[in-house]
RNA sequence: GCCUCUGUAGCUCAGUCGGUAGAGCAGGGGACUGAAAAUCCCCGUGUCGAUGGUUCGAUUCCGUCCGGAGGCA
């Protein structure tokens, strides 16, 4: 079985100079598990790891593709298949690192991710649907081809869910919930531990995200997010955090430490998010980054439960 | 110094014709299988500024004091 690393965590948490260091310390190269750093021309705002923080690692699927185009978790499957594949070829190790949950868990529990189960023609209709006759028409829709799902999906009434559900159903004829239950019986293809970082005070986070905006502000966050803002953003791009928050600032709406602040609570409210995402893997070895502060004492942790289980061994 | 307004949840503010109070935001918890930095669900007790008085009962009415805003001097 292919052996690698994961570093997962909510974002600020100091995921990417984690990565770096434990790249050199085992001969490894990073593939990214970020839904937005994966964008070319979004580099502030997605705190994409600049060149010589890179330290000569080799990084993937970061700054690959062009804001107009969409990407999705099955593209992401099948990208960081070939880059691990390529890594492990050249006899390095590879480490996945970023705050995507699903990208994650997606590829590591080799979700297979149903060929034309999309279809976007049909999602914008069944959207047009839900806002033309209501959510629970669309409910009505759904409980006729998938009865479980509906039972699933009723009370939190997730508009995106129900669409997909049907969705899935009419593209391939299997429930989405059988394609869940199906997909969870795979066994993994790797061999994986699994790091996350965390605050055991979350005010600790908060202001690390809280400072880092403001630091993204001085390297020129608005002047990106007037770029950004003003090309063709595919409806995945536009999703980033950090450039729609500016829009008011830019009608003169709003002044700019309004839109910052909004920023910043849009990112915290990300992060907990993700670590609600994160909680529930219980392969998942905690690092707490208010008590191991620095890398180093962080890699020397990580470097112990490695060498204890004698994982990278042989 | 006088007059007016104001003091209610971490913040902004409703409200109680006297029976101890509720929204938004913040915050917390959760869900999540081809949009996931997305999308969605659940969670509101706080000396109602302080202190006297009236009252069966005051956050609500009255007095005094303290804090804030404005006006007149």
């Amino acid at each position: 079985m292919k052996k690698l690393l994961v570093v997962a965590g909510p974002t600020a948490s100091g995921k990417t100079s984690l990565s770096i260091e434990l790249a050199k310390l085992y001969n490894g190269e990073i593939v990214s598990a970020d839904s937005m750093q994966i964008y070319r021309g979004m580099d502030i705002a997605t705190a994409k790891p600049a060149e010589e923080e890179m330290r000569g690692i080799k990084h993937h699927l970061i700054g690959f593709l062009d804001s107009n185009k969409s990407y999705s978790v099955g593209k992401y499957v099948e990208d960081a298949k070939k880059a691990v594949d390529d890594i492990v070829n050249r006899d390095k190790l590879p480490i996945i690192c970023g705050g995507t949950g699903l990208y994650i868990d997606s590829f590591l529990n080799g979700i297979e991710f149903v060929d034309n189960s999309s279809d976007p023609d049909l999602r914008t209709e069944l959207n047009r649907i839900a806002e033309a006759k209501g959510i629970d028409y669309l409910l009505k829709m759904l409980l006729e081809v998938d009865p479980y799902s509906y039972r699933r999906l009723f009370e939190e009434r997730n508009q995106k869910r129900i669409v997909r559900a049907i969705e899935f159903y009419k593209t391939t004829g299997v429930t989405i919930t059988e394609q869940i239950e199906n997909s969870r019986s795979n066994e993994s293809e790797y061999d994986y531990m699994i790091f996350g970082l965390k605050a055991a005070d979350r005010s600790y986070l908060y202001s690390r995200i809280n400072k880092r905006v403001d630091i993204m502000v001085e390297e020129g966050l608005v002047n990106e997010a007037e770029k950004v803002l003003n090309s063709d953003l595919s409806e995945t791009a536009s999703k980033a955090i950090g450039y729609k928050q500016l829009k008011p600032y830019f009608n003169g709406t709003s002044t700019l430490e309004e839109c910052i602040d909004r920023i910043k609570i849009e990112t915290r409210h990300y992060a907990k998010r993700q670590l609600t995402w994160f909680k529930r893997n219980n392969k998942i070895n905690w690092i707490n980054i208010d008590e191991l502060k620095s890398v180093n004492e962080q890699i020397d942790y990580i470097k112990s439960l490695i060498d204890n289980r004698g994982f990278l061994n042989g």
